[in-house]
DNA sequence: TTGTAAGCGTTATCAT
DNA sequence: ATGATAACGCTTACAA
């Protein structure tokens, strides 16, 4: 484990040339850089981070918070920012929340101690008067998660309209009884939400209570959706899955209880991923554009980072766009 | 931002009580660490990682080399991992490495900059005399990556074997013809072959080189596969497909193109992953217990950094089964 | 252009 | 049981 003061001394210069050649500093002569580099070379020397951290020089690392990593869409999403990150130069450190605001809170302080240098959330569990006070030890930035509490820049997508795109197809297709599925209360649920009110609003169709369902997030739980509407005395004849995943689970479980779809009950999804396109009917989706919102959420932390952007309440607003296809 | 000095100044205490707090070393009375603790909560202070890890103390951190996080067997496996390694406190450093042999390799600069305590391989191109010179600077595992080379732990599926009860599984169902896909020339890919011709030769069968198929990795993948058996004046009746995604890719378009699966053509796919279970029809594939690799290769980790288990070249071999659905 | 030396915030070794 | 104080490896005034 060799040090500065090692290749100094091997190379016959001070620890100070050799931290200026590290830094690649201006006022180093061309022969005392060879110099420093071949020792570097010669012992396999490579600076300790933790000593340059201490002074202050940025960690070069990033904390992504999702709710859990194996949720095909944030797969995707932290694959888009990974490769953006890593051409600046960036790490990302992992933080799968669980859907636990404990936990969540617990990966602030990677913030506080200074083992990152931002934290992009793009899940959050706790309200943003739990999280603003960590502001003050480093960025902060919401992707895809829309509080209009929170004073820090928000790149997303336009869930309201995501959530109206879906409904008013599904109105078009001749449908008066819309069923509705979410997740938890995120704020990616809530706007989705209002943008089916304000659909079926629109065609002046009063929303049903037994037709929205809640905590609906895997294949299993769209099953179980399906057994729930073949249950009810006055099904819907359309649904709002809110995912691929939740679509795919309630389609199957449709088709080995006979009932057609579409036309026994129509099912769109969300967020286009590949299993929408193999399943039988195709899923009709909606696209996030993964990728896009990946790489412009790590575009807007790295330039805060390098202070060349100043992290204030602002919306960085995404398209959003409708594939219909035949579960419709 | 708040030090150790300052928390000491609170409490009318000298630095090194407050460390003793912090540390919970014995030999420091009761009512001292309550002053203590009160200050530091007062405060809000945080002890400063960096200076911390200059003492040697461990960063908690592991950085864990995949190809691409969006692959659902990685998304999972590192899930699996996550969920692990918060449970002992520690983070996890995702390294996509996009097969890429150099952005392999600087990844190891995590553990010579002493920026992370260990590595796990979950991917690896280089080879290990590349990859050796590192072990020095810190635990470095493999997982699901067989390297008889490598003088390290190496927490595996007994791919041969994968590779083997597959095809052994479509000779039974009376196929001769069976093509083979692989992925690049991992570890993986390579055991995995072993088994097919094994349990083609103990039937007395030659391996067909058109039918031996290369970097193939995804849905789209698959679809080309299936293109390029359909061009075959000599197609093979049945297909050892490497993964579910490129399974699904296959039957996918095998069905688009009106062939019958698997009538006209057997698939077989790899992972378990949900959508073997939700195509039609439903894909026979070889279940690879993605959480239990995943825990297992943790918890050595662990124990590897704390010094209760050396890192020797062991194999740590988990079970692996085939599911049988309908597309063979 | 180069060197000297003072910190950065901890922990650990001595004393006391 | 508690307190000085010397490291840890690096960066950066300040001097030369």
């Amino acid at each position: 484990m060799y040090t500065i003061k090692d290749v100094a001394l091997k190379a016959g210069l001070s620890q100070a040339t050799v931290s200026r050649v590290i830094n690649n500093h201006p006022y180093v002569s061309e022969d005392k850089k060879i110099a420093v580099k071949n020792a570097m070379e010669e012992l396999g020397f490579v600076p300790n981070s933790s000593a340059q951290q201490m002074r202050n020089v940025k960690t070069k690392k990033i904390a992504v918070l999702v709710s859990r990593i194996a949720n095909p869409f944030f797969s995707h999403l932290v694959d888009a920012m990974e490769k953006r990150a890593a051409t600046y130069g960036f790490q990302l450190i992992l933080c799968n929340t669980r859907i636990d605001k404990a936990k969540e809170l617990e990966f602030f302080k990677l913030l506080t101690s200074k083992q990152v240098d931002g934290i992009i959330m793009a899940s959050v569990e706790n309200h943003w008067s739990e999280i603003e006070p960590f502001t003050k030890y480093g960025p902060i930035i919401y992707c895809n998660e829309y509080d209009p509490d929170a004073t820090v820049t928000r790149v997303r997508l336009d869930q309201v309209e995501g959530g109206y795109m879906g409904t008013k197809h599904l109105l078009e297709k001749g449908h008066l009884k819309i069923a509705y599925c979410q997740g938890n209360d995120s704020s990616v649920s809530v706007n989705r939400r209002k943008g089916y009110l304000k659909a079926i609003a629109e065609a002046g169709i009063e929303p049903v209570k037994e037709w929205m369902f809640r905590d609906v997030f895997t294949i299993e739980d769209g099953r179980n959706i399906f057994r729930k509407i073949q249950a009810l005395s006055n099904p819907p004849t359309a649904v709002f899955s809110g995912s691929d995943e939740v679509a795919a689970g309630i389609i199957h479980e449709a088709k080995k209880n006979s009932w057609h779809v579409p036309k026994d009950l129509a099912v769109v999804g969300f967020d286009d991923q590949p299993i929408a396109e193999l399943l039988d009917p195709q899923i009709t989706t909606i696209n996030q554009f993964t990728t896009d919102i990946g790489y412009q959420t790590m575009d807007v932390m790295i330039e805060i980072i390098n202070k060349t952007r100043i992290n204030d309440a602002q919306d960085i607003i995404l398209p959003i766009e409708l594939i219909e296809r035949q579960s419709t």
